[in-house]
Formats: C-alpha cells, sequence, structure tokens
DNA sequence: CTTCTGAAGAATGTATACACTAGGGCTCAC
DNA sequence: GTGAGCCCTAGTGTATACATTCTTCAGAAG
C-alpha cells in the first residue's frame, strides 16, 4: 500500500488510558505505596501518570466508588482510612465468599490442580526464608486463588476483589513475628491436607478458622474495644455448631 | 451595598455536580428506566441531566466500578446485561450477608422496631391492593433493612446494595401472578413470626429460603440449563444439615 | 440477495481553560 | 506567646476544543 499512511506517526506505545492510570493507581494503594489517610493531589498524580486531570479523575471515581479513595466535594480525596467495624465486615465477607468457593471447587479438583496448590505452599515457604514480604506474598495469593477455581467466574472475581482489599490491611497493620509465621504456615498446611482428602466442609472450616484469626488480630491492633461481631457470626455459618468455641482461639 | 457585587449572576440553584448525576443515572438503571444491555450516549445523556460530558463521565464510571454499567475502551457504554450465573451469585451473596444481619440483629430488636417490622408488612399488604408495584417496592425495601437494623453501618450498607441490585433483576423478570405473590406474602409473614418468638436462626433460614427461591426462579427464567451452585451453596450454610432438602421446593 | 468496501458522520478519549473554593500562612491585636 | 481574621495560592469542578476511533450506510462486486 503506498497511500501514506503513517503507521504510527507518535507514540508508538499506547497512551496510559483510564483503565491504566485507574490499575496503576489501584495498585500503589493496595500494596501501601499510598498510606490510608493520604491526600491525593490530583494535579500531582496526573503528572506523574503522564496524564491530564481527566482521566485521572475518571480513574479516581471508579476507586471511589470501590470504596478504595474517599472523596467529599470541593475538598481533596484521600486514599480511604479503614474503621476496624469495616475489617470485621470485610473478613466475615471473606469468610463466606472464600466458604462458599471452597465448598464449590474442592470436588472438583483434579490431581495436577492438587499438585499446583502444593507447589504454591512450598514456594510460599521458600518466599518465607528470603525474608523478602513479596515473595511470599505472590504464592499467597496464588494458593488461595487456587482453593476456589472452580468457584464459577463471578464468584472468584467476588472472592479475589475482597481478599486483595483484606491484604493490604493484614499488611499494614500485622507484623509477622515468627511464631506468627509458623502458626499461618501450619493453618495452610492443614487446609491442604483437607483437600488432598477431599474433604471440602473439613478445609472449608479450616480456611475460616485461618480468616478468622488473621481478623480478630486485626480488629484488636485497630480498636481493641470492638467487638468483631460479623467474624463471629460469618464463622458460625460455617463451622458446625459445637465446634465454634474451639474455632477461635 | 451599592458595590456591584452581583449575588447571584447565574444558576442561584445548585448545579448538579457528579455526585446528583450518578444518583440520577443509578437510580434510572435500577429502576429499570434504562434496559440492561442498552448503550449509554454520553453527548444525549450529558444535555438531558444539564451537564457538560466530563461530570457525566465521572458518574458514569463509578457506576462502571459497581458493575452497573459495562465499558469497553473506545467502545459506547451499556447499562449491564447480567448472566444468569452472576444472578445464581449475587443472590448467593445476599443470603449470607442477610443472614449475617439478621442473625446479629433480632436478639436486640426492641418491641417499637419489631412494631415496625409489622408495620413494613401491613404496608406492603396494603400496597398489594393498589396493583401499583411501587406501592409495595418500598414497605418492602423497608421491611428486609428494618431486618438488618443493628448490623453495623458498613454491613447494612453492604447489604442494601447487594438488595437494590437483586431487586433490579426480580421486578424486570419475575412477573408476579397471583399465586407467587401469596406465596411471598406467607415467607415474610413467616419472617416476622420468627422474629417476634426472638429465634434469631428461624428468622435467618425463613428469610434465606425466601431469597433461595427467587433466586432459583430467576435463574430458570435466564437459562433453564444452568444449576445456581452458589446460592444452593450459599443455603446450605445457612440451614442446618437434614433441612436442606425441605428448603427449596 | 448477500457480502464486502469505503467514506461520512457520530461518539469517545484527552487536554486545556477558567471559575470558584478551601485552607494555610501571615499579620495584627491582645 | 497566642488566638482571630484576612488574603493569597493551590486545588478542585466543569465546560469546551480537538484528535482519534468506531459505526453505519450507500453502493459495488460476487
Amino acid at each position: 500500500m503506498h497511500t501514506d499512511t503513517p503507521v504510527s506517526p507518535r507514540t508508538p506505545a499506547r497512551r496510559p488510558g483510564v483503565r491504566a492510570v485507574y490499575a496503576r493507581l489501584r495498585e500503589e494503594i493496595l500494596n501501601g505505596w499510598i498510606a490510608p489517610g493520604e491526600v491525593l493531589n490530583q494535579v500531582h498524580l496526573a503528572r506523574r501518570f503522564g496524564v491530564s486531570r481527566t482521566p485521572l479523575r475518571e480513574a479516581l471515581r471508579m476507586l471511589e466508588a470501590e470504596g478504595l479513595v474517599r472523596a467529599r466535594p470541593q475538598r481533596r480525596m484521600r486514599v480511604t482510612a479503614i474503621q476496624a467495624e469495616e475489617i470485621d465486615v470485610l473478613y466475615a465477607q471473606r469468610i463466606l465468599l472464600e466458604s462458599m468457593g471452597i465448598a464449590l471447587t474442592v470436588p472438583l479438583l483434579r490431581p495436577d490442580e492438587l499438585r499446583q496448590i502444593r507447589e504454591a505452599l512450598e514456594a510460599m515457604h521458600a518466599g518465607e526464608e528470603t525474608g523478602d514480604p513479596a515473595e511470599w506474598e505472590e504464592p499467597h495469593r496464588r494458593f488461595h486463588a487456587l482453593l476456589v477455581r472452580h468457584a464459577g467466574h463471578p464468584l472468584v472475581r467476588a472472592i479475589v476483589d475482597a481478599g486483595e482489599r483484606a491484604e493490604l490491611y493484614r499488611r499494614l497493620f500485622v507484623r509477622t513475628d515468627p511464631m506468627t509465621w509458623a502458626l499461618t504456615r501450619k493453618e495452610h498446611d492443614a487446609v491442604l491436607e483437607a483437600c488432598l482428602r477431599r474433604e471440602a466442609e473439613e478445609a472449608v472450616r479450616r480456611n475460616a478458622r485461618h480468616l478468622a484469626r488473621t481478623a480478630l488480630v486485626l480488629v484488636g491492633r485497630l480498636d481493641p474495644e470492638l467487638e468483631p461481631r460479623a467474624t463471629r457470626q460469618a464463622l458460625r455459618f460455617v463451622v458446625p455448631e459445637g465446634r465454634v468455641a474451639e474455632a477461635v482461639p
């Protein structure tokens, strides 16, 4: 074709666009690069992302609707500073959603998928040694994602969303001392073991207890006065009668 | 004051603003004024709301993040046309969240609040007679909201959000014949009755069954092939073993 | 009659301009 | 020193302009 169709006159790489700005900003918030409560200066952010304020504001609105950012008219937006009660509810939702996902998934797990779960666990253990949190986070996410693989796309999405949010606060507020790490590791191993035995309900219970314990620690840090009612109630739905007492230390 | 300070040169009434546009558009979608799948023309909408495309787009992004609107780059946005599987998950979430809310609320209900619940039910019955759906919807929302009153603000918000979304699809796809209405009425009455007896768990179960039945009808309409796995699993968490069979007809 | 092609028109994505508000620092009185 | 009040700048909210991309429809080819 001889017609002068400029293949790519300039910016051969695609420009950022709202989606990209949204994704980057979201990651920065979820990784804790931008601390909860911090102000989000539109001018600075726009410059930093190499974009004008128009698409930036759209990305911010998406994050606002998602609850990651709080906006009041005429005031500067801030990264959401979560309340203890919201942590309680967030973890309660997570317990319920993941339990549903695991219950639907375990009966359908094929041998190679079980192997993948084991591999994720081993990668976590290896990551533990390095001392670099990121090395551990990735397989940890993978582990939880694999457990709900066959739950159906919309449910998986809801679970991952809730998980990402929760992980932010876990990373920010619970300093993982060696004892806690050992406990966490034991809990994960126990979940896998139940999966291997094809005991979906037992896997659900163990995972729920694991999450509930984290929630209790987290809520305790943020507001020792607050009773985590939602988390306790969620656990009661998932763990059968008579076992609730033993469920949470 | 002789200095020519124009008190209000133009638009003395407050201009719409993003929040207002968002709220109005959201309501139009949730009320079904704009049908699922319908395209959202930014120019037309902006004109209709008396606003430029800039704030309109921000409102649309919020709705997108919320899942009410689907956007693909460079393509026109559309009101989300939900899939049967998403209905399944949505109702499953609703069952879990409302169950949690009711379990937390019923023990704390004061006599005057119980009276309010009864009054909401009576208003529903009255609205039924008129034949005007709106007359019934409002007290119906009030009824469900009262049942989770003491669940704590963040949980109430999550419940209301899920409820609003679900109600859209119920209104759109289930034509309420007299027999269904009678059944619905019986179910609501049964929930109230359990509340009056302070039997939180029984109220939870009855409400969950009510929601599950609606979900099964809805999923059946949208895709008769699809097995509503999530809803069934959610019900299993809330309804104790051995009662599942009787729970859903 | 159906399917492809191309070009005009329509709609989206982003940048910029500008009006208005919030809030931070400064002065000044005490 | 300390607090109240004012002013000025930084920052937000919206409108408009323009480049780019999609959509649609008329007309040609099969």
